[in-house]
DNA sequence: ATAGGGTTAG
C-alpha cells in the first residue's frame, strides 16, 4: 500500500505523490502508479495541475495508453515535458501515427517548441511509417533549432532514412556528421545491410576499424549477418576473433549472429562446435541450426533437432514450425508434417501468416494440394503469401489451368500480387503452351504495369518460348534495358533460341551476354552449349566449353558434359564422345549414356551402343526411350532379332510401357 | 528522458 505522511499538509502530501511518482516513472511500476492514483482520487488531491500533469507521464512511461491519454487530454496545461512523453508512448507502443498527430497538435498549439526529444521521436514515427516526405520535412525543421547538430537526432535520422531505403540520404547525413558515434555507425552498418548493398555494409565497417572505433554487440550483429550473406567466412573469423577477444560471446544474439554466420557460409561442422560451446540457447539458437541444415540440403538432419530442442526445454515457436514445416516438405514426408500442423494447432500458432503459408507449402510438396487447399480455405485470404503458397502449390502438382484461376480470384478479391506471386503463377502458362492464353496474359502484365519487372519478363519470355513463339520472346526480351539485364533473363532467351534449333543466335546472344558483362554462370553454359549440340555447332560448342573451364573457372557439371558428348556424338566423332566418358572427372550419369546412344543410332554404331544401352539400362531402368533406341539401333542395321529381344528385356524388368508401335517402328525404317 | 542489433515464406 501507498505510505504517506497523514500528519503533514496538503501541499506536502502532494509533494510527497510527486516524489513517488517520479521514482514509478523510472521504475514503470503500473500497479503502484494505479495505487497513487487511487490514492490522489480519494484525497482530492487532482486540482493540482502540476500533478496530474505528472501522473499523466507517469502513466505514458509505463505505456499505459488509455490512463495515459485520458489524464493528457484534460490537463489545463501541457509541458513539453509531457507532450514528449506521450508521443514517445504512441512510438513504444506500435501507434507512430499517433504520435504524429500529437506533434501537429504540440505545433498547433503554439504553447511549446520542438527541443533535442521531440526530434528523435517523431522521426523514428516517420522511420516506422515509412512517411519520407514527412521525415524530409521534420528533417528541415530540425535546422531551425539547430537540432541538427545533436547526435541523437542525427542518428534518428540515420535509421530513418535507411528504414525507408534512402541509403544516399542517410549517407549525407553521415558525412555531416562531425562526430558519429558508435550508434551512428552500427547505424549505417546495418542500414546498408538491410537495403541489400552488402558490400558497402562491410565498406563501412572496416573503415570504421581502420579509425579505430571500438565496437559493440550491436557492431557484431549488424556485421555478422553481412557475412553470412556473402559466405565471407574470412572476415566473419576475424570478427569471431573480436568477439572473443571483447567478451561478447556473452551475449545471446551475438552468439546467434556468429552461428547463423557460419551456417549461411555452409559450414555447418563449425556451427554444430559452435552449438556445443554455448551451455545456454535459446529458440533462435535452435532455429537458426534447423534452418541451417534445411539450406544445407540436409532436411533429415533438421527434423531430428526437433525432439532434441525439446528435451532441452525450449519450444519452438512459429519460426522454429516454419522452418520444421519446410524441411517436410523438401522430404516429401506427409506424417512429420501433418505432425507438426497438430502441435502448431495445440500452440495457437496455426493461424500466423507464415505458418499458414509453410503449412499450404508443405501439404503441396507432399503432393496433397487438397489438403494445402483445406488450409488455404481456413486463411484470413487478405495476405498475399498464402495466395502464393497455393498457386506455386498447384503448379509443383502441374494444375496449371487451376493456377491461373486462382490467380483471377485474387484480383477479384482486391489482394494485392507481389513479386512472388508471379513467379507463383506465370509459369502456369509455359505448362500451357498456349499462345493465345500468352498473349492474353501478355496484355494485362503490359495494363497492370507488371512487364516491366526483370522477373516477370523473364517468365513471359520462358512462356512465349514454350509456345513456340520465338518473335514475341525476343520483343519481350527487348523491352528490359540491356543494362537492366540479368543473368536469369539471358539465360532464358539463350535457351529459347537454343531449343529451337537456332545455335548461332543463341551463341551470338551469348557472346552479346558477355559483351554486356554479364558473367555467365553453369546455367547460362548448359544453355548455350545445348544450343550448340542441337544445331550441331561443333566447334563453337567446343570452344564454348574450353572457355568455360579455363576463363571463366566455372567447374563442369554433368549436365555440361552432356551437351559436349551429344555435340561429338551428333557431329559423329563417337570414339571422342566415348573418350571423353571415360576421362571426365564426374561420375557419367544416364544422361549422358542416353546422349551417346542417341549418337550411335543416328551413326549406326551397333558395338558402343550396346555399351551405352548396358549403362542406360542400370542407370535408368524405367526409361523405356533408350530400350527404343536400342531397338532402333538393331533394326536399322538389320539386326530384326536383337530389336525383338530388347523388347523381351523390356517385359522382363516388368515394364509394358513400350508403345508396341516403336518396334513397328523400327522395322519400317 | 532521447538513437542502432539475432532466427521465417516464395
Amino acid at each position: 500500500m501507498v505510505q504517506m505522511n497523514k500528519g503533514k499538509n496538503f501541499m506536502s502530501i502532494a509533494t510527497q505523490c510527486e516524489s513517488l511518482l517520479r521514482k514509478y516513472s523510472s521504475s514503470n511500476s503500473l500497479s503502484q502508479t494505479k495505487q497513487l492514483h487511487a490514492f490522489i482520487l480519494t484525497y482530492g488531491l487532482f486540482s493540482s495541475s502540476r500533478l496530474s500533469s505528472i501522473l499523466a507521464t507517469t502513466y505514458a512511461q509505463c505505456n499505459h495508453a488509455s490512463y495515459a491519454s485520458y489524464l493528457f487530454d484534460n490537463l489545463t496545461q501541457r509541458t513539453l515535458y509531457s507532450w514528449n512523453t506521450m508521443m514517445r508512448m504512441n512510438v513504444q507502443i506500435g501507434r507512430p501515427h499517433d504520435a504524429l498527430n500529437l506533434f501537429v497538435e504540440m505545433l498547433a498549439s503554439g504553447h511549446v517548441m520542438p527541443d533535442n526529444f521531440t526530434y528523435p521521436i517523431v522521426i523514428k514515427a516517420c522511420a516506422d511509417l515509412s512517411f519520407v516526405r514527412m521525415g524530409v520535412g521534420i528533417h528541415g525543421q530540425t535546422f531551425k533549432g539547430c537540432f541538427d547538430l545533436d547526435t541523437f537526432v542525427q542518428n534518428c535520422l540515420l535509421a530513418m532514412y535507411m528504414n525507408v531505403g534512402e541509403k544516399e540520404a542517410a549517407q549525407l547525413v553521415f558525412d555531416l556528421m562531425k562526430e558519429p558515434t558508435l550508434v551512428s555507425w552500427n547505424t549505417m552498418i546495418n542500414g546498408y545491410f538491410r537495403n541489400n548493398f552488402t558490400e558497402e555494409a562491410l565498406r563501412v565497417y572496416s573503415r570504421m576499424m581502420d579509425l579505430g572505433v571500438e565496437p559493440d554487440c550491436a557492431t557484431m550483429v549488424s556485421v555478422l549477418p553481412a557475412c553470412g550473406v556473402l559466405k565471407n567466412v574470412e572476415l566473419g573469423r576475424e570478427v569471431h576473433v573480436i568477439v572473443r577477444e571483447k567478451g561478447f560471446w556473452a551475449n545471446m544474439s551475438v552468439r546467434n549472429a556468429m552461428l547463423d554466420m557460419y551456417v549461411k557460409c555452409g559450414l555447418m561442422k563449425e556451427a554444430q562446435l559452435l552449438v556445443n560451446e554455448m551451455d545456454e540457447k535459446d529458440v533462435v539458437t535452435w532455429t537458426t541450426l534447423i534452418s541451417g541444415h534445411i539450406l544445407n540440403g540436409d532436411a533429415k538432419s533438421a527434423l531430428m533437432l526437433c525432439p532434441m530442442m525439446q528435451c532441452e526445454g525450449v519450444k519452438p515457436n512459429s519460426v522454429s514450425i516454419v522452418s520444421l514445416l519446410s524441411a517436410c516438405g523438401s522430404l516429401v514426408s506427409l506424417n512429420h508434417g501433418k505432425c507438426l500442423h497438430a502441435w502448431a494447432i495445440r500452440q495457437w500458432l496455426d493461424s500466423e501468416v507464415h505458418v499458414e503459408t509453410a503449412l499450404i507449402d508443405m501439404y503441396t510438396k507432399c503432393n496433397h494440394d487438397n489438403l494445402g487447399y483445406k488450409v488455404f480455405m481456413k486463411t484470413s485470404k487478405k495476405r498475399t503469401a498464402p495466395w502464393n503458397a497455393v498457386m506455386s502449390g498447384f503448379i509443383h502438382n502441374r494444375l496449371a489451368r487451376e493456377a491461373i484461376k486462382l490467380f483471377k480470384k485474387m484480383l477479384v478479391e482486391d489482394v494485392k500480387p507481389d513479386n512472388t506471386t508471379f513467379s507463383s503463377f506465370l509459369p502456369a502458362y509455359s505448362f500451357l503452351a498456349d499462345l493465345q492464353q500468352a498473349t492474353n496474359i501478355h496484355c494485362y502484365l503490359i495494363k497492370s504495369g507488371f512487364l516491366y519487372r526483370l522477373e516477370v519478363a523473364s517468365v513471359l519470355v520462358d512462356i512465349y518460348s514454350k509456345c513456340g513463339s520465338l518473335g514475341y520472346a525476343h520483343q519481350v526480351f527487348n523491352i528490359i534495358p540491356l543494362k537492366d539485364k540479368d543473368i536469369i533473363i539471358w539465360s532464358v532467351i539463350i535457351a529459347a533460341y537454343g531449343k529451337h534449333g537456332h545455335g548461332e543466335m543463341a551463341v551470338s546472344l551469348f557472346n552479346q551476354m558477355v559483351q554486356s558483362r554479364v558473367t555467365p554462370n553453369q546455367v547460362t553454359f548448359t544453355s548455350v552449349l545445348h544450343a550448340c549440340s542441337h544445331a550441331g555447332l561443333v566447334d563453337e560448342g567446343l570452344s564454348l566449353f574450353k572457355s568455360m573451364l579455363e576463363q571463366h573457372k566455372i567447374i563442369p557439371h554433368v549436365d555440361h558434359y552432356t551437351c559436349i558428348i551429344d555435340l561429338l556424338g551428333r557431329a559423329g566423332r563417337l570414339n571422342d564422345a566415348y573418350n571423353l566418358i571415360r576421362t571426365m572427372p564426374v561420375t557419367p550419369n544416364h544422361a549422358v549414356w542416353g546422349a551417346l546412344l542417341g549418337a550411335c543410332v543416328i551413326h549406326e554404331n551397333v558395338e558402343l551402343g550396346e555399351e551405352a544401352a548396358r549403362w542406360t539400362s542400370e542407370l535408368e531402368p524405367e526409361n523405356t526411350g533408350n530400350y527404343v533406341l536400342l531397338a532402333k539401333l538393331y533394326a536399322s542395321v538389320g539386326r530384326w532379332r536383337d530389336a525383338e529381344n530388347v523388347r523381351d528385356m523390356v517385359n522382363e524388368v516388368g515394364l509394358r510401357k513400350l508403345p508396341a508401335h516403336s518396334l513397328i517402328d523400327a522395322r519400317n525404317m
